[in-house]
DNA sequence: CTGTCATAGTACAGATCTGTACTATGAGGT
DNA sequence: ACCTCATAGTACAGATCTGTACTATGACAG
């Protein structure tokens, strides 16, 4: 059991806190160590013994981000009505989510562009996107709807463009747009016979 | 008319170029203009001539970048046969475009994130968006179908979030899937009442 | 009380980047 | 022939950033 500091709050913890709201709102260049030390309270030693470099601090903070991000949405939609709002609810909390102030889209595609995919975070960003896709195929698959697999791909596509003209129009059109799309896709998916 | 340079490729464009490549690969902060300077053949001193500062570069690059984007779009689209295959056409060159070794997703889109929404690439990107939507509309309104505003909405979100996840997944996969939907929400807005 | 160690704070080395200054060159108009 | 000026090349100033070194402090175990 390390000795703790007066602070109870774990260093680590608020680093990781700092860095994720500073990298979020400027960009992993625009931010340097320093700064993110200053706003968690905390040493540049403090911050180097717990990640060896910046490129830790970033893979470390957006791994937990996307486990965070999975978690709450699994927890808002396990107990949706069931039928096709099983599958709108995770739409509507995307729009919800999106129509936010400051919503600067989606942190973790945001991270890959700024580090232009460094093998790390390129890997968290490929399994962020997995487990969307899983969370969408057993909500369609729970909605009864044919191909969950085909479905949920689609509408993974809704969802990232429409965080993405979220970003830049800055308006919560496209959010609302992504949910009627989604709906028609899933009427779709019910009375059609599977085309190929 | 000014007097040229032995090479009568413009010195400019020669910039706009090295710069455009330059950024799509490694990213507007990872790449000095130095290095775009030396790509082009030029020195520093013309890029700051026809450039006031590496931010003039950046926007310059988009807006020639945007531009050629929309008209590549548009002449190859124009004569798709009629019918759904008109809209489809568009989502069939954008699967080949993304199919390409070595992208890395719109480079507007990763611009605006790399420049975290700097006033200028912020406006670029928006009426890059806003162009997508009256060709999509207008493909849509000359297909046929209901609701050509609402349901070019839609598309962009298809198109746009195929980019992204073409991107951080690397296959080809979102692309066509995005066709697919695309199809999809076609037919829905052909055979079905508005639904409100 | 005393020793250990995580910590905050500061300073610094080395690298890199933007933007400017200066020199030399050569093409084209007059 | 001469002059103008866009250009390439280089050097440099100032700022910033990453990662390391060093000092001082204070909490906790024994």
């Amino acid at each position: 059991m390390p000795r703790g500091p007066a602070n109870p709050t774990a260093v680590r913890d608020r680093l990781l806190t700092a860095a994720r709201e500073l990298f979020y709102a400027q960009g992993v260049h625009a931010v340097g160590v320093n700064e993110i030390a200053a706003r968690a309270g905390a040493s540049k030693l403090s911050l180097y013994r717990y990640f060896p470099a910046k490129d830790d601090l970033v893979a470390a903070m957006l791994a937990e981000h996307s486990d965070r991000i999975h978690a709450w949405l699994v927890r808002n939609t396990a107990d949706a009505p069931a039928g096709a709002d099983r599958v709108l609810s995770v739409f509507d909390l995307l729009i919800e989510w999106f129509a936010q102030p400051g919503y600067r889209g989606c942190a973790v595609v945001n991270t890959v562009t700024d580090t232009r995919a460094e093998p790390r975070v390129a890997e968290i960003a490929r399994r962020h996107l997995l487990r969307y896709r899983e969370l969408l195929e057993t909500r369609v698959r729970e909605a009864g709807g044919r191909e969950p697999r085909a479905l949920a791909r689609q509408l993974l596509l809704l969802i990232e463009g429409a965080s993405v003209v979220t970003a830049i129009d800055g308006d919560a059109q496209a959010g609302r747009a992504a949910r009627r799309a989604a709906r028609d896709l899933l009427s779709a998916h019910r009375t059609e016979p599977a085309a190929r």
